[in-house]
DNA sequence: TATTGTTATACTCTATAACTATA
DNA sequence: TATAGTTATAGAGTATAACAATA
């Protein structure tokens, strides 16, 4: 018998990791979501993807790129996307490669809510997140919740077994 | 010019930060949701609310005690509460000391729920988290959030504003 | 008058399954 | 046959506002 706490729990130490984690992602989301909802009436799944489209080579990504770590289904991402569509943030064309395929393209207005939601989505960060922290304690956090993350990415995410779950044997 | 980005940005390592703790957070809340549901039938929000009363003494909370980092709306809460009271998990009487208030209680059969569905909530975590994890990660993780989420209790959260703006002045 | 909690209602988001079209 | 994406639909959760009752 470990002081580690077997199998069957956690250690007080895990414990508290965990349940800060939920507490404070929960509080920053919300936050945020409030900030992004008042400053440019988006969701935060619509500013996450117009923020990985702004990190995106011209721009575009494909449907199925664009749903990495933010949405869960993919007609969740049609959705999503259908209503960034519709606001005139994005555009839908054929891809280039692969007719079956969708690439979803920032435009310039998709830009300009970026730019006007950012400020103030940075403020929510800073007075609720980073103004408790110094610059050691942020870059430990980085450090461990990047390596968390990058374990999660390796490990069969349920999204992907979705599809076979329907398209069984027989 | 500092090279720790002004007001206006967040430095690489704050985006990174930021970044990592929106998407382990949303992987690890999804999964464990998942857990809950299959294991339980309970929403993540209502496995919340009855651990939260299965650390209280004696099992029982106000319901303005129990909503505390977990729900940020009232009438969310009541909805909660009124689920686990209809499946049994909980019981709703006045409140001995205020007439106004309601006490919430843990049922055995809320005790039963719960104890079903730790061991597995447990294997998820252990198996997206903390197996990627050493003690050191786990606990620069748990100091820093600790220390973030202290922060961000005393800031005035909008739920408890919310009511103000309503009842405004005249 | 302020606070506790509930209710009614409207809305957003999500997920499953069935479907189309291309590879 | 497998993959990319859409659509229809149904359900869960959330928030706002109006309300009742007690302090």
């Amino acid at each position: 018998m470990t002081e580690n706490a077997g199998p069957a729990g956690l250690s007080p130490a895990e414990l508290g990791a965990y349940f800060a984690l939920i507490e404070v992602s929960s509080l920053v989301r919300h936050a945020v979501e409030q900030q992004l909802r008042d400053a440019g009436d988006l969701s935060y799944v619509q500013f996450q993807l117009l923020a990985t489209l702004g990190d995106a080579p011209g721009g575009s990504r494909r449907m199925t790129g664009l749903a990495d770590g933010v949405v869960y289904s993919r007609s969740g991402l049609t959705y999503q996307v259908s209503l960034l569509e519709r606001a005139g943030y994005v555009t839908r064309t054929t891809a280039a490669e692969d007719e079956r395929g969708v690439t979803v393209t920032l435009t310039e207005a998709g830009r300009g809510v970026l730019a006007a939601v950012f400020p103030g989505h940075v403020a929510v960060l800073r007075e609720l997140l980073f103004d408790a922290l110094d610059d050691e304690d942020i870059d430990s956090l980085s450090r461990v919740l990047t390596k968390a993350r990058e374990r999660m990415r390796s490990i069969p995410p349920r999204s992907a077994r979705s599809r076979r779950r329907n398209a069984g044997p027989a």
